[in-house]
DNA sequence: CTTAATTTTTAGATAAGCCTAATAATTTAT
DNA sequence: ATAAATTATTAGGCTTATCTAAAAATTAAG
């Protein structure tokens, strides 16, 4: 119903991309200090210091001068709300529209900040209430809560069965490429062998005929879970696009 | 594809409405003057002064202080690109999404401005290159060229059987009411009685019981064709309602 | 533990849209 | 034809979000 987040004043969209932003730096782990979320908005370092003051007095976020943001509960629930019109976007530009999943992000980018509440619940019973998006990341539900699953990293990942789960990158080029080569959530494959120095993992996608070899960048943006013994056995499940 | 409209600059969705406004008061035959486009627009009338200098310098209208404003080709196609958009999504909003034909104003009025001209292209298609919105107003094709129907007012008309073709309000209530009552684009009725002195229009709608009386505010914004004798015997193409 | 490097903030501007109050131009009416 | 009413423009400001260049604070290094 959309209306667990819309109890506070509206902001403007430059607003919502600064939470959005915090919000994502925050699920690294990592401190959302004032350049690092200049380079993620790509504006001047001086823009990312006003605007911290600004939204620090609004309530969105706590912020002391030289040691960066957190949000606030208020800010947090915001952001989660904006996350969850961009991942109901994608999957619809996905599956409704027909769009590839390397071209879903831009478009939902805009998309986000211009659609009613009305047109996210809309689209939300249209979809059969979703938990994930095409790149197989959670979609905050109407509360903005999260169904996150502890999945690893493929370059931290051992020698074994895997389970694709999710890929966070938006990286066009990227996802294509992994379209390309039948890498994407529920593609089960086994990691066959790790080169040392950072050298490439070598993969064996279920189904398919010749290993594939992957960068470790790349494998940082692969989010996997290992497969049960139980699961290996199985033979449903095997991906597949839509669209 | 949509390239034929993108061979300018992009311009802000500010601008974008004021092209929109000044090409449905020319439409309405009438003067885009200072202060009826200050109207429209909900804003003061020095802020309309200060803009239509602005688009005449960057060649999308043209206009002498006193002397109102007209579009340039380059202009008039710019707010047929809008106005497609704008249609197009009415449509959409209505047939795929199941919004009432009173709430896609509203929502498209923010779309039109978001969206990628990729977007407009899949629902184009969708929608099976649809030629008329929800309202039974013309939808540009990808050239901006619309197909005008010469119509006219339900106040106008004589005493006669009519087919309603479009109405050009976008008031919710409105468009509730005449929803609920059965007149929208398709219905067939005779007009009975036009009680003097700006009197209520007696409408028999066909397929309906009761007459239905009609305000003449209500009947300048509703524009019909007189039924041809031939359509008048045949029974099909009766209103239907979709989404 | 003091200097060098990095990061952040201050200071001062800019562009887009918008406003109000006051003035000027045009149109209407006597 | 001129005064009154209407309409439009000038003048001066405001807000949001941005920038660059310079100063200050913090962190890292020798």
């Amino acid at each position: 119903m959309a209306i667990e987040f819309n109890k506070s004043e509206p902001v403007s969209s430059t607003v919502e991309d600064y939470l959005k932003v915090v919000l994502k730096i925050e699920d690294m782990q990592q401190k959302a200090s004032t350049s690092k979320l200049a380079r993620h908005l790509a504006v001047a370092d001086p823009t990312v210091t006003d605007m911290l003051r600004k939204l620090k007095k609004i309530g969105l976020l706590e912020y002391k001068p030289y040691h960066g943001a957190t949000l606030t509960k208020k800010g947090r629930l915001m952001a989660l709300r904006i996350l969850r019109r961009h991942r109901l976007l994608e999957l619809f530009l996905h599956q409704i529209l027909g769009y590839g999943w390397e071209e879903v992000h831009g478009e939902a980018e805009n998309l986000e900040h211009a659609v009613s509440d009305f047109f996210v619940d809309k689209i939300d019973q249209l979809l059969n209430f979703p938990v994930k998006d095409p790149h197989g990341e959670p979609i905050p539900n109407a509360q903005g809560v999260r169904q996150i699953e502890d999945d690893i990293r493929l370059v931290d990942a051992d020698l074994g069965q895997y389970l694709f789960r999710r890929v966070s990158s938006s990286d066009p080029e990227f996802l294509a490429y992994l379209e390309k080569v039948k890498l994407f959530p529920a593609t089960q494959f086994s990691l066959q062998e790790k080169a040392p120095f950072q050298g490439p993992l070598k993969l064996l996608i279920r189904d398919e005929l010749t290993p594939l070899y992957l960068g470790v960048e790349a494998a940082k943006s692969i989010h996997v879970t290992p497969l049960k013994t139980k699961e290996r056995l199985i033979d449903g499940e095997l991906p597949v696009r839509t669209g």
